[in-house]
DNA sequence: TGTTTAACCTTGTATATACAAGGTAGGCTA
DNA sequence: TAGCCTACCTTGTATATACAAGGTTAAACA
């Protein structure tokens, strides 16, 4: 068999949907129907119909039809990667430099991102990370002390925050913000840039099952850094 | 039956990965194993797997087993969407200003992007997206003419660039970068800010069956503008 | 005429079965 | 001992079947 009998009908209906036969909102033929067209039994046309459904392209309604997805063009999906990866990947020299790591009062802000009080103590940490030496990204990390009490013991040169994190308190969630700032004076110090370089920052809160694990605030160079998806659609 | 079958047997699995008990690359049952434990078919066994695995929780390798998959923290997705839609959900008034629609030569950048030879026409349209009446997105677009023949003839105010393109030729795949920059004195004046706000730029590529179909760049203000994720894992 | 009901469509869940295909490990042979 | 080969595990594809559940429509009834 050249191709599995049910990957040919996901061809079928996905070909007809890519030169426009098939619009939005059209319906497509039944497991039934399916079955008949293609002489196969109808789980295997309901496989096809089925993945079609998992990947966003398909909706089903019980009772009533399969129907083309609304367009996912509208909105499309930015990866955020893990720093340490990114720079590997581009086979280049990965370092990270460990600037504080303490205990702390929380502040207003980073009481409501934890869901603590408001001078609550949390843990505090901060690190460069470098590629080819030159500083990407400043993380500046604030943790719950509850759910990761030897969170200042640890030796980050050794192993990310985020390895860590996620091997004490498996991840369930994480919510990210990305916007253009101008760098406070001390970010540019450590991220070795002029005053006039734009920044992008990215805001990350990770849940695991027990709560707000860490608020992260992690700050590239707009020259150096872009954030690129992967696809869409399909 | 309180639930189904094979998601009773979903979460099992899932609880399992949640409280750690099994671990990244830890064997999971084999269907077998699984058809015995839940009293139940191959196939109902299966279809749990299947969609753990569709949905990024497990891996597996026909004739090895199926194993938990790697963390999937390590790149989590955040979600461009259309501008006009976001403002509109925010329940604030939308408006667009039509800036410019024209033909042009290609640039060497513009050619690149766009699969064509410097110099060739291209069209190229602007526009300013507002919300409440305030610039928040600025919307430079160069489209194929070979594939777009009557760009130049629509009415942008009555239909987005975005969705007229999506009518005529269905979008197969979309690439974007993000980054921070500082904007021109033209964006400065076209975004209504001032030269020391940093802003977000979107380059958006997009492809249909034929080939690219447009290349914009969407530029943001950093203080108005911010991309936000919806959630990770599963 | 208006409402209820039943027939018929759709998708959803579940089972039993068969064989194909890929990988591993242990035993057999050279 | 070294290499091959078979038996046995795994997942992958495919079929036939049964009944459940949700929705539409048209016919039957009041």
């Amino acid at each position: 068999m050249a191709q599995a009998k049910f990957a040919q009908i996901k061809q079928f209906i996905l070909s007809r949907i890519e030169t426009g036969e098939w619009q939005e909102n059209d319906r497509v033929p039944s497991e039934n129907q399916l079955t008949e067209l293609f002489v196969c039994s109808r789980m295997t046309a309901r496989r096809a119909l089925t993945e079609l459904v998992a990947s966003g392209v398909l909706e089903r309604t019980q009772g009533v039809g399969t129907f083309v997805a609304g367009l996912k063009s509208q909105s499309s999906l930015l990866v955020i990667r893990n720093i340490a990866d990114e720079i590997k990947d581009r086979g280049h020299g990965y370092s990270v430099t460990p600037l504080e790591l303490k205990q702390i009062d929380a502040s207003t802000a980073v009481a409501n991102a934890l869901g603590l009080e408001v001078g609550n103590p949390v843990f505090y940490s901060v690190l460069v990370h470098c590629e080819q030496g030159l500083p990407l990204q400043v993380e500046e990390r604030f943790v719950n002390p509850k759910l990761v009490p030897k969170y200042l013991e640890q030796d980050f040169r050794l192993q990310t925050p985020h390895e860590y994190l996620s091997a004490v308190a498996p991840l369930t969630e994480a919510r990210h913000t990305v916007e253009a700032i101008m760098a406070t004076e001390l970010l540019q110090q450590r991220l070795a840039i002029e005053a006039t370089e734009p920044c992008l920052q990215i805001l990350r809160r990770t849940w695991s099952r027990q709560g707000v694990v860490s608020f992260a605030r992690l700050v590239h160079p707009g020259s150096k850094f872009k954030l690129t998806s992967a696809l869409v659609n399909e």
